[in-house]
DNA sequence: CACGAGACCTGTTCGC
DNA sequence: TGCGAACAGGTCTCGT
């Protein structure tokens, strides 16, 4: 479920004192934020979602610490305490919320951090694939991540450079963590939609004006879905409205927003990826 | 180095 | 209605 926007969204609202309102549809209630809140006990439902340390050692180092921080790089959420941090990968099916003491347990609950003043912090994930970490050096779990998309790290001479300085296709590329950290299946289609760039193009060929059009098309399609709260698509609703905005991204079959053709679905790398055969040709700028 | 296939998982939707 | 297949927002590992 989550990419970027996503995880910034759930980062917001952990953040806020009054909770993140996330929409005007009524169907959820604003949750509290966890900033300062004190943990108490933690319960580990499915083992392997915590990869480090033991459930143990996770209930020693954090009962009776309070949370200093929430924030996130790349697909991670971090919340940090006084000594230890915890990151948190929802991958596909995850999800993190606050909710009353007195909730009761639900069939997907996977951990759960009990927190002093009658809050529970809940990591539900159907599919298990979501893990969680507690370290004391961040960087055990986030070295390795690309820069992020929105820092002022991320330039479009940088893109530049490091486009031509490899040679894949740029879908699966833009999919690497390793290369740029945030982007996943939708926010990618998206992004090559805005900027006229087949899924296919080889990376070495795109010359600086093209990725300019990429590094801006990046940005504005990840600032737009954080400021929808996200996409919410199937039976995972989170309030986010940015699914009903997609130019592409599972719109095969109908027409393109700017052109008029027919969206086309293939798959690349296994998956499923979405483009407009008019506005996204394959431009061979360097041929050998 | 780059790519494809398979693994990890459960739930929903689609096609016959 | 039933049932198997296909598909799903992610990432890792292995073989070529």
């Amino acid at each position: 479920m989550p990419e970027l926007p996503e995880v910034e969204t759930i980062a917001r609202s952990l953040r806020n004192p009054a909770g993140l309102p996330f929409d005007n549809s009524g169907s959820l209630q604003t949750r509290p934020g966890i900033v300062g809140r004190v943990v108490s006990s933690v319960e580990l439902l499915w083992s392997r979602s915590l990869v480090t340390p033991t459930i143990e050692e996770l209930g020693s180092a954090l009962t009776g610490k309070p949370v200093t921080t929430v924030g996130r790089r790349g697909k991670f959420l971090v919340i940090a305490f006084e000594d230890y941090w915890m990151f948190i990968h929802l991958r596909m099916s995850g999800d993190l919320q606050v909710c009353p003491a007195s909730t009761t347990f639900g069939k997907h609950d996977r951990l759960r951090i009990h927190l002093t003043d009658g809050f529970i912090l809940l990591f539900s994930d159907p599919r298990k694939f979501g893990r969680v970490w507690l370290v004391r050096d961040p960087g055990e779990v986030l070295s390795g991540l690309g820069p992020e998309p929105l820092s002022d790290d991320f330039t479009p001479g940088w893109l530049h450079q490091e486009l031509v300085h490899r040679r894949r296709q740029l879908k699966p590329l833009l999919l690497d963590q390793h290369f740029i950290a945030g982007l996943g299946n939708i926010y990618t289609d998206e992004a090559l939609h805005r900027a006229k760039l087949h899924p296919l193009t080889i990376s070495s060929s795109i010359n600086a004006a093209q990725a300019d059009l990429l590094w801006q098309a990046i940005r504005s399609t990840l600032q737009e879905g954080i400021r929808r709260n996200g996409a919410s698509i199937d039976w995972v609703y989170r309030g986010g409205d940015f699914q009903n905005h997609f130019s592409v991204y599972g719109r095969q079959g109908e027409t393109c927003p700017a052109c008029g053709a027919e969206i086309q679905r293939i798959l690349v790398g296994q998956r499923g990826t979405h483009f407009c055969p008019t506005c996204q040709k394959i431009r061979y700028n360097k041929p050998r």
